[in-house]
DNA sequence: TTTGTTGATTGCAATATTACGATTAATATT
DNA sequence: AATATTAATCGTAATATTGCAATCAACAAA
């Protein structure tokens, strides 16, 4: 049906699953590499550095900032973007409990 | 158009979307987590264990196998699952170079 | 005020994802 | 052989996502 069916689990499992849908995306990785490398940059760069066009960078911006891991400044008709970095570090937190889970047994069931 | 351009971004950033897609639903996290804890299961159990159609969870399962996180064993009737520890450990390195980039400035651009 | 620049929003088309009933395939049990 | 059990596959419906042209809103510059 298209519909995930988020009442049938925790919060901790439905919010690993936001963080990492947002990651589902190349545009949205690399919107998010370039903000590291650059520390902080205008919608336009995105623009040209990624190749999309404008409205789909803007609308993958939005996701970002919707789920809080960037930050975006308006200055005069220039809007400045920048990782969120406390939201960035508790998402770490998240994600890291996630993937650094550990076995009990290490040798394979099969 | 519903197309993810896979050719502009590098096979990096295709690599870290394709993971986390696959950690974007909770049906999915959940999975990962009870073989984790229980080490082995077989389809059934996770059917009753998250409460969604055996049919999806299935689907689920055949997602998790494609990208190389699980392996599965057949046993008779029954198919034995378990995480797959060196692609799980390969993962975790890529996402977690991703997860764990610096900002080489530390304070806000805005 | 007019024009230009920038980015958000709207509307739409194409494709992908999620879920499950029905069925099938494979093996076990009787 | 007939039946039961288990999981994969097929088909389909509903919803979500991606991408962009066109437009709009806000501000800057002339």
């Amino acid at each position: 049906m298209g519909l995930t069916k988020t009442e049938m689990f925790t919060e901790q499992q439905n919010q690993i699953a936001l963080f990492a849908k947002v990651f589902g995306h190349p545009a949205r990785v690399s919107i998010l590499q370039h903000l590291f490398k650059i520390n902080s940059c205008v919608c336009g760069d995105l623009v040209n550095e990624i190749g999309l066009a404008q409205p789909t960078i803007s609308q993958h911006l939005k996701e970002l900032k919707h789920l809080g891991l960037i930050k975006g400044n308006v200055e005069g008709t220039r809007v400045c973007y920048c990782i969120h970095n406390e939201n960035w570090t508790a998402m770490k937190k998240v994600m890291s409990e996630f993937l650094n889970q550990d076995l009990i047994q290490k040798q394979d069931c099969c």
